[in-house]
DNA sequence: GGGTATTTGCAATAAAATTGCACGGAACTG
DNA sequence: CAGTTCCGTGCAATTTTATTGCAAATACCC
């Protein structure tokens, strides 16, 4: 892992859709050197996956909102078994157990608000162990950075 | 955007590296014909990028943390103040602007302890604007999911 | 310095992307 | 309903890219 590979990782956050010819124009490798490279970095798995990001508007997920959890048992188990439950929804992006006030953080995708009321119905009744949620509606997305500065 | 659509939004979703001849398979279609479509989706902006997602372990970043930030000041100005200063940090990988108690909502991918007392005092001082704020540390990752099923 | 392992560039080959073109179905119009 | 247009499709030719073998160059270790 040298200057070149964190410069290709970097430019591969950033658009993996350039061409290898490209990509070893850029870091002044020969195309078959530069493709060595980007094949090891997938394979040693520093390169997770590649992706297509969709424009969440276009695509019918407008409404963001973060939602902080505090369970009414504390257990690993119990823990689990929530977690379990809301990462199954197609709504929940993303999903934390943390430490402080609370312990579970969910990011949200929600299509609209119908579709909040009913998975706050699903989540958030007594059969889910949660004692008592906070919901964050997200007003305005400032920064939305999957690459890692290398 | 019809059903095959769809279908091609939600494969490149999970792996945006196969070959266009690959998804044309897939999904019935000729490579000419399922180029174009993809082509279409790009430009159109429904996919709006596509990037490498690492491994945030093995590229050094171990730490994660959500932080619920107060504003002493709530004008739309003092907002953006204190969102500008906060994207523009590194280990700042997420920045939203809130409703509920707190004002904004931050996500750090941070290398270690001290990279984050730092930030801390960079972005928590006096001058720029900040009552109070809340630190959960990220225990576990059940799900962070870049895609959106269609 | 000698020896080993790794990385590089070149060239040949295989595979994929891209484009022109004609066909066929859907939608629209008179 | 016939005529017309529009859009998406598949085929085939062309261009571009990825992939691999190999020899030279470089870095590394003792």
């Amino acid at each position: 892992m040298d200057r070149i590979d964190r410069r290709l990782l970097n430019l591969m956050q950033r658009d993996a859709s350039r061409t290898n010819v490209d990509l070893a124009d850029e870091v002044g490798l020969s195309p078959s050197s530069c493709l060595r490279r980007t094949q090891r970095l997938r394979k040693s798995g520093v390169i997770d996956r590649i992706v297509a990001i969709l424009n969440p508007a276009k695509a019918g997920r407008v409404i963001k909102a973060l939602v902080a959890v505090e369970l009414k048992l504390h257990g690993e188990q119990h823990m689990r078994r929530f977690l379990d439950i809301a990462i199954a929804e197609e709504a929940v992006s993303h999903a934390y157990a943390v430490t402080g006030e609370t312990d579970v953080v969910l990011m949200l995708r929600l299509r609209d608000m119908e579709e909040f009321d009913s998975l706050c119905e699903r989540l958030f009744r007594d059969q889910t162990n949660v004692a008592r949620f906070f919901t964050m509606m997200i007003i305005r997305t400032a920064k939305e950075e999957t690459a890692i500065r290398l």
